[in-house]
RNA sequence: GGCCUCAUCGUCUAACGGUUAGGACAUCGGGUUUUCAUCCCGACAAUCGGAGUUCGAUUCUCCGUGAGGUCACCA
């Protein structure tokens, strides 16, 4: 059975990158029918974040990655210690009494003389009696892993391939800390193979340390899962996805207007691309749901290199997303992202009051030119509201027409609508009496229609306009005109 | 600096050792259109450099170069 899990720590809000990671773990576990756990890596006290457990759930939910169980570390302290004592016994550990602060000068001096400083506790080979002496006596102490000299580590990742490391350019780490807690090497170690764990995925900044665990399930006698170390999200500018052009957690992006489904499938294709059989005219495909994902994934096919974030990409997916929605989905959807991440609260308010069908039409209409659900708080307003002060000559189109040619065009085209109240003016009739009245006076029918734009909406960007004149009904629409007459 | 890793259009990527090196985003043209979009058509654009192996290297090997990661009682 394939095992995976997802194992953030509760510093801070999660990272885009900690949503793929998962995605692939996730992916993985249910493309084999196998479990798919998460694990809270809450060993540091001192970077441990109020909320960030409950937003790593909250977005896993929300993205779609549900996990079989959820395991937190901080709960099973008792359990590291115990292993820890176990190496100990096995003489692949021991206790160590180097303070920080002696390490740290050590470490200053090395790096003066130019030369690479690789930590070897002067404590490693002490009789344990006398080392257990000294914590009988109070003494603070870090249990330390001890490796073999000119050692040389081999390792098969998942992803990379294979690599070997020798032990003699590697520190003995730090298995328990002096706070009784593990740190990550020890954990990771105990915690994978008591959960039965037997893929790993993980960013590839871990895969220096890969030595380090390698030793360690071998004096466990733990049986290695398969590791995958994932190679990290770039940003355009080079370096680690940076903040400065837009967001980098998980929530960010739900906060700009991005649908979960859209990210997702964005994030598949960094690292990973479907398998094709041409031979079955299998053409190239970037559109997938989780579920197709699901079907699909196999770690053989992600690649080993670093991709680098493309917002361009991600904001084409999500606007293919938001035209694929039903009418009915569009609006719930934005809705309710307008509820939980909107900034106009003046929208906001004439939205409800407008209703669900009145957003639902509008919402119909911008569909096509909606990239993110953001720029919706732009488009809606000019339905919401009417100010009668724009510039009706403020357009490409209309700049060199006289003032007094678009208010009489707008006075008759008032008249018009008023004579045609009791009988649904249809495209056709309206559209013709547009362009026969340009006809007539050697003007530009597309001048008027945006004359006739800009009085309505106030903005020269807008849907069909007698689409938009339908959805504010006649009344609306001749309120409106009045106002520039 | 030590150790480790990576390298195809600007970006994401495809290509049993044999292809006019394919697709997508972006960009630039053109078409549809009542503005903005959508949609359709087209164009531009890549195998980091040098050796080797081979009849033949994007693909295999080595060396450079470039980029990234990592060197904590953080994960």
């Amino acid at each position: 059975m394939v095992v995976t899990r997802f194992a953030p720590s509760p510093t801070g809000s999660l990272h885009i990158g900690g949503i793929r990671t998962a995605l692939f773990a996730y992916a993985l576990a249910r493309r084999h029918n196998g479990r798919f756990f998460l694990r809270i890596e809450d060993t540091d006290q001192n970077r441990f974040v109020e909320g960030a457990e409950a937003e790593i759930e909250e977005m896993l939910d929300i993205y779609g990655l549900a996990f079989d169980e959820k395991f937190k570390q901080s709960e099973r302290l008792q359990l590291y210690k115990q292993e820890a004592e176990k190496l100990i016994e096995q003489g692949d550990a021991y206790y160590c009494f180097a303070t920080k602060q002696e390490i740290d000068e050590m470490r200053s001096q090395a790096q003066e003389g130019k030369k690479t400083f690789i930590f070897r506790s002067p404590y490693r080979d002490m009789p344990l009696a006398e080392a257990r002496t000294r914590i009988a006596n109070g003494e603070k102490y870090v249990i330390r892993q001890k490796l073999p000299e000119n050692h040389v580590v081999v390792f098969d990742d998942g992803v990379q391939g294979k690599m070997s490391f020798n032990t003699n350019d590697i520190d003995e780490t730090v298995l328990l800390k002096s706070d009784g807690f593990p740190t990550y090497h020890l954990a990771v170690v105990v915690d994978d193979h008591l959960m039965g764990v037997t893929h790993v995925f993980r960013g590839v900044e871990w895969l220096p340390s890969v030595p380090k665990h390698v030793m360690l399930y071998s004096a466990f006698g733990y049986t290695m899962p398969v590791i995958a170390h994932l190679p990290v999200i770039l940003d355009p500018d080079g370096g680690k996805l940076s903040k400065r052009k837009g967001s980098v957690s998980a929530r960010g992006f739900l906060e700009e207007g991005y649908l979960p489904e859209a990210i997702l499938n964005f994030l598949m294709l960094l690292g990973w691309s479907a398998p094709l059989n041409y031979e079955h005219g299998e053409r190239e495909r970037e559109l997938f749901s989780l579920q197709e994902f699901v079907d699909l994934f196999d770690m053989k096919d992600v690649n080993k290199a670093s991709p680098v974030f493309n917002r361009e990409k991600l904001i084409w997916f999500n606007q293919k997303y938001i035209q694929s929605l039903t009418p009915d989905l569009l609006t719930l959807k934005f809705s309710n992202w307008l509820q939980k991440y909107g900034k106009d609260e003046q929208l906001k308010d004439m939205i409800i009051k407008g209703g669900p069908d009145y957003l639902q039409k509008i919402l119909t209409l911008e569909q096509s030119r909606t990239h993110i659900f953001s720029e919706l708080e732009q488009l809606l307003p000019p339905f919401y509201r009417h100010e009668g002060k724009a510039n009706l000559l403020d357009s490409k189109q209309t700049k060199n027409m006289e003032l007094d040619t678009i208010k009489q065009f707008l006075k008759d085209m008032a008249l018009f609508i008023e004579s045609h109240t009791l009988d649904k003016i249809s495209h056709e009739l309206w559209e013709s009496f547009v362009r026969e009245y340009a006809d007539k006076r050697e003007l530009k029918a597309g001048a008027l229609f945006m004359s006739l734009r800009l009085a309505i909406l106030e903005t020269p960007f807008s849907p069909p306009l007698f689409e938009v004149m339908g959805i504010l009904g006649e009344k609306e629409v001749l309120n409106r005109i009045r106002k520039y007459l």
